[in-house]
DNA sequence: TCACTATAATTTGCGTAGCTAATTATTAGT
DNA sequence: ACTAATAATTAGCTACGCAAATTATAGTGA
């Protein structure tokens, strides 16, 4: 179906905003809590599954596990994340979030989520349904219904 | 206003699925071509720009002046940059793409870029209404009119 | 049981990116 | 002519991300 291309150009920009705008948030929650955007994914993935055991954690990160062991030893380092060796398989490791690190995922901004929640709350009902489906329609166009949604990392 | 929160979150998974999978084409588009998501980026501003200041390329990368020098030194090395001393102001640097670069970007996976058209094409009339309506509310909801949108770098 | 293979984490070594601070060369101002 | 400001670069650091090699443990088949 034919369409004006500055219509197109207009979605196609507001695109790359919300795109930039994650990002942002993003960089913002790194300097609020002095942790770096994968560091902070890896706490908010134990935050939700630990303990983890560390091929696993690297799994849900899609990271290879050589990747994931820096990432834990400065977690580590910071006294945010334990491990342990597995009593079962004394091979693995059990990774898991000290009270420290559960305390500062929990006050680690949830990105553009508290900003999302609130905006969204503030649509009319008919505002809300315009997004809902047209979110669901750029989802199809990018064929993305097969990705399994992962934390904003930030 | 009230909302059903499971529609809430629906919405934002699909703000995560759209997020990753542009990640996800970036990635792609690196393998293709060989070239890193940064310089890819600088390539796509240049082509749009060029000639254009080392710094003025970092300003529009939002990147330190240090840090693009070190994007160049590899673009260069690749044959897909050329360095100039401004005659005008021999302190400055003039970046331009060589005529391989030209190439390179010209050939460069457009990101979501060409699905994205070729799926807003096939959407009916009023699908693709929800999908302006909606992108530009989520827009909003974010934060984000003021951004200037950027290349989505892949 | 012994040998062999597979698996889990780690180490090593490399390249890229991002930053700040210091340096060099040039321009502009007084 | 001297000084201050500006443009790019260099030096030195941290963090990612990878593949390949290494170490330790589990499991399996003869």
């Amino acid at each position: 179906m034919r369409k004006n291309a500055e219509a197109v150009s207009r979605v196609i920009d507001n695109l790359r905003r919300i795109f930039q705008a994650i990002n942002e948030y993003s960089k913002n929650a790194e300097q609020i809590t002095g942790l770096t955007g994968p560091q902070l994914w890896a706490l908010k993935i134990l935050a939700i599954a630990a303990p983890l055991r560390l091929s696993d954690l690297a799994r849900q990160m899609y990271l290879r596990p050589a990747t994931v062991v820096g990432i834990i030893d400065r977690l580590e380092g910071k006294g945010l994340v334990t491990r342990t060796r597995s009593v079962q398989d004394r091979r693995a490791v059990d990774i898991d979030l000290s009270d420290t690190g559960r305390n500062v995922v929990s006050k680690a901004p949830e990105v553009a989520q508290a900003m999302l929640l609130n905006g969204l709350e503030e649509l009319t009902h008919d505002q809300f349904s315009s997004v809902e489906d047209g979110m669901q329609l750029m989802v199809k166009v990018l064929g993305a219904e097969h990705i399994t949604p992962q934390p904003l990392h930030g």
